[in-house]
DNA sequence: TTAATCCATAACCTGATAGTTATGGATTTC
DNA sequence: GAAATCCATAACTATCAGGTTATGGATTAA
């Protein structure tokens, strides 16, 4: 069950795909034309990390005539934020555990 | 200022490595070798990993005589909390926006 | 002192991937 | 219908990173 954030970190991995995401949710919806008027890169490029971030969930897309249209998902991220307060937790744990011996200890 | 979630997220995509982080997270302070014994590759594999995620500020080193422990550092993640908040924040208020929006052409 | 253990570094190999150009299908515009 | 626009896919290239083996320095054990 441990591989739903493998494929977000890969996928966010990368800085230039990463700032199209993060157009898309700062800004919402946009063409493909217009990610790519501010990415950098070629128009291809941004179709294949487009693509990428579909895969991962990050994005749905909406054909409208000849243009597609990018949205970031939301809750995408939320197997990120799970992962990220599970590792704190157990580190929290462990403090906890040492807080318990320091006491025993004490007595 | 940016630049802090790339390092985490280039140095946590990899499997392997970010196994290696989370066993530290789950189990505490490791050596080179209890940490070799269980990833399914080399001691040197292992030996550069950990010196990725002590460059991306994840863990810290520990020196006792011929072996060294490596240990989770806490905090280190938060510029990805705070990455991901900040996505969830851009969403929620182009929702905002919306809800604004729809509000004020129902009047 | 000698031998063995632990770890880090060097050198090298290989596969994955992000980039490119070329192309074509679908749609809109003239 | 013809031309132009938008986007996706194919094919190729080059870079990078994760893996390996080899080696050596530092420390402990015999």
């Amino acid at each position: 069950m441990s591989t739903a954030p493998d494929l977000l970190f890969r996928t966010l991995a990368d800085p230039t795909r990463r700032a199209i995401f993060e157009r898309l949710c700062r800004e919402g919806e946009q063409t493909v034309g217009a990610l790519t008027a501010q990415s950098g890169v070629s128009q291809p490029a941004v179709s294949k990390h487009l693509g990428a971030l579909k895969q991962a969930g990050l994005v749905r897309d909406r054909h409208e005539g000849r243009q597609t249209h990018y949205s970031a998902q939301p809750g995408a991220l939320n197997p990120l934020v799970d992962w990220t307060s599970q590792m704190a937790g157990f580190w929290q744990n462990r403090l906890d555990a040492l807080d318990d011996l320091l006491k025993r200890m004490d007595q």
